[in-house]
DNA sequence: CCCGTTTAATACGGCCCCGAAACGAGTTTG
DNA sequence: CAAACTCGTTTCGGGGCCGTATTAAACGGG
């Protein structure tokens, strides 16, 4: 069953959406740097730098730097690939989880109080 | 009829979502943008910048500063309130009416996108 | 073994945003 | 009317992100 929602629902849910991650007050993070981490967290890995330039159609440097802020948050981290040592892989971390878990529950429940 | 959305379809929908505003390439708009944008279009009028810095609990000057950068966009425009100078009143445009609109259409059509 | 290719990272110059504090104009109050 | 208050903006010092171009390390085919 697909999930109906009509365009008025849609503009008062992102509304609410965004002012919830506003108020929180929590480091505030980009549209992509949302969505390489819901990526990581979305997709089986592995996951590399240049994966996710494709996937996003933004260039490398894109990628290297939101890795490093998001990991400075510790949402996610990085190691070499020991059978080819020019790979980066990405890594998921236990608070990277807990905050796309935090993601998902937030427009859930915004959702089930929009009016109908 | 509250909109159904488990934790798990909630965080597939932002993710489409945000990489849809990513590769879409149009100017990105911060969460707070995106918030103060909504606002604006979702609450009746008028509009002050201190309404909207206690709504969103932030500064003054964050209100001050992303009206700035919107208006460079002609999404929204202000004008003087005559009867009280010191106001601001916040306006509506066109062009942001349009923007409002997408992101609605943009999000309405991801979540039927998704798999049950 | 060398040289072209691939990979991620870094340097660069530019632009935008942050919160706190100070400011100028306008209004209200005593 | 002068002092206090309100409102939005600007200033200040600091930080982050952008794309392009360049770099350094590692790989691999000839």
């Amino acid at each position: 069953m697909a999930v109906v929602l009509r365009p008025a629902q849609a503009i008062k849910l992102v509304h609410d959406f965004s002012l919830a991650l506003v108020r929180d007050g929590e480091p505030d993070l980009s549209s992509r740097q949302i969505a390489i981490l819901l990526t990581i967290y979305l997709e089986p890995p592995p996951h590399h730098v240049r994966d996710l330039a494709r996937k996003l159609g933004v260039t490398k440097p894109v990628i290297t730097r939101a890795l490093d802020s998001m990991g400075k948050l510790d949402l996610v981290s990085r190691r070499r690939d020991e059978r080819d040592r020019r790979d980066v892989v990405i890594q998921r971390t236990v608070k990277g989880a807990l905050a796309v878990e935090r993601i998902g529950d937030l427009l859930a429940e915004q959702a089930q109080q929009l009016p109908p």
